[in-house]
RNA sequence: GGGAGGUUGCCCGAGUGGUUAAAGGGGGCGGAUUGUAAAUCCGCUGACUAUGUCUACAUAGGUUCGAAUCCUAUACCUCCCA
């Protein structure tokens, strides 16, 4: 366990450190003892995605120095929606969306902090403390306290006002409640410091600010960079969409392909800046990465350590065993689970198990089934250029007519069109 | 209101009566190579019940043995003059 000495530049030679309101403050309000510090969460989906790893990372990284972190979850601000970052208003999300995604972040949440113990991380919700207060209470006890000066200067605010694509009252008011939730948890908890991602600096200043004036409060702010590849794009994105923590919705093998798949000018900050891969270790990956980049060293070491912490040691052992099939020669003789765990994220159809008997199902009409080629032109071309790989099998012949003795498994044949893109056929 | 030019496949763009399913490029898709990278090279890129048939060069008609190419009308775009 790292000491609380270690722990400021230890985030420091990550490069986690973006801003920091008063470092100096802060470094000595760590050397006082265990801290609390919180970061909220917004409930926009069910489960959280790659980004906001950063922020777990951030609060496990605490713990692990012998601070107690605070997971907030936004079950009142999400009422709302934080436009920060967005360049236009959002829609906003139904009451009982809302209640799923919260419960579904929470029980992410859980997986990255220790919740045992005197120093055990807190899991609340803002509900819990909005709910309260009628809207002239607000006004009168947090309201009075936000000059309009500084709140129409914030970029975020100019930026949809000279854009004319204009900010509702509502989402203008946001900042209100995320700085009312920090002077909140300061007094209640006695939780002093607040992290975040870099875009979450305004909101942070603004509840420093309304520290400062409804109590005297000392309050630090902390943000990490985003997390971004090298050319400036948001990581966690892919072509089928955003990378996320739920095995629902992001499977452990596409997470762990996710990562594999890094490039070598991303990867040490990744490991950097999501892992606890110790500086040595750091070092000698960053080596052997400069040395043999063919080995992809460090990205398999990010990957299997992502993996691992999101996943669990079953979620990596099923993430590799994936990659060795996929990767590896034929696909047989496997059962439907098996195929179904490791072709979780590949697009399945299902068609009636009679087109298998008699003559059987042309390799063409398959692979229109299947959803790999659009027309029959585009089939047979395909198979012509000896790009069609039927269980991993390349096919040459395109009269073939599939039967029962080409599933992989009990009901499932396995069709690949190119090098991945993979296509599952259901008979049932 | 008058005049000139334009509208081609996913995109850009050549083609001005006869192998034109339409040059070339981009994009996309495959293959080889590779590190599940980048770069490179090669192939494919309208549809179909497929060695043939059908549909396509803004839309609708017409001339012709034969039209993206010529004629007429319509729509849209660009420019010039008032």
């Amino acid at each position: 366990m790292t000491t609380t000495t270690d722990l400021i530049s230890d985030l420091r030679w990550r490069g986690l450190i973006h801003q920091c309101t008063d470092e100096s403050g802060l470094q000595k309000l760590l050397g006082e003892g265990p801290q609390r510090i919180y970061i909220g969460f917004d409930p926009t989906a069910t489960s959280l995605h790659v980004g906001g790893l950063m922020q777990l990372m951030m609060l496990r990284r605490f713990q692990r120095a012998g601070h107690q972190p605070i997971a907030l979850v936004g079950g009142a601000t999400g009422m709302i929606g934080d436009p920060s970052g967005k360049s236009e208003e959002r829609k906003l999300l139904s009451v009982e969306d809302l209640q799923r995604n919260v419960a579904g972040i929470a029980s992410q949440v859980e997986r990255f902090l220790d919740f045992d113990g005197d120093r055990g991380a807190l899991l609340i919700n803002n509900f819990d403390w909005m709910q309260k207060f009628s809207y002239l209470e607000f006004l009168r006890d947090v309201g009075k306290n936000f000059p309009i000066g500084p709140m129409l200067g914030r970029d975020l605010v100019r930026s949809r006002l000279e854009n004319e694509v204009g900010l509702s009252y509502t989402e203008f008011s946001y900042v209100l409640l995320q700085a009312y939730d920090f002077v909140h948890l300061a007094k209640t908890y006695g939780c002093r410091i607040q992290g975040g991602g870099s875009d979450q600096w305004g909101n942070i200043t603004a509840g420093i600010d309304l520290g400062r004036r409804m109590g005297g409060l000392q309050l630090f702010g902390l943000t990490a960079p985003l997390l971004t590849t090298s050319d400036g794009r948001k990581m966690g994105k892919t072509e089928s969409g955003a990378v996320w923590l739920d095995p629902e919705r992001t499977s452990p093998y596409a997470f762990y392909q996710y990562w594999l798949r890094v490039e070598d000018a991303d990867v040490m900050r990744c490991i950097a800046y999501l892992t606890e891969i110790d500086r040595e270790e750091y070092e000698s990956l960053q080596q052997q990465t400069q040395a043999d980049p063919g080995k992809r060293v460090a990205q398999k070491r990010l990957a299997a350590w992502m993996t691992e912490l999101v996943h669990g040691s079953a979620g990596l052992a099923a993430a590799n065993h994936a990659s060795e099939i996929l990767f590896g020669g034929e696909i047989d003789r496997l059962s439907d689970r098996q195929l179904s765990e490791i072709f979780a994220d590949v697009p399945s159809n299902e068609c009636s198990r009679e087109l298998l008997s008699g003559e059987g199902l042309w390799i063409v009409d398959a692979l229109r089934q299947a959803g790999l080629s659009s027309s029959s032109g585009e089939a047979r071309r395909a198979i012509n250029e000896g790009g069609i790989y039927l269980n991993n099998r390349r096919v040459s012949d395109f009269n073939r007519k599939l039967t029962a003795d080409d599933l992989a498994s009990e009901t499932v044949l396995v069709l690949r069109k190119g090098k991945r893109n993979y296509a599952l056929l259901r008979f049932v």
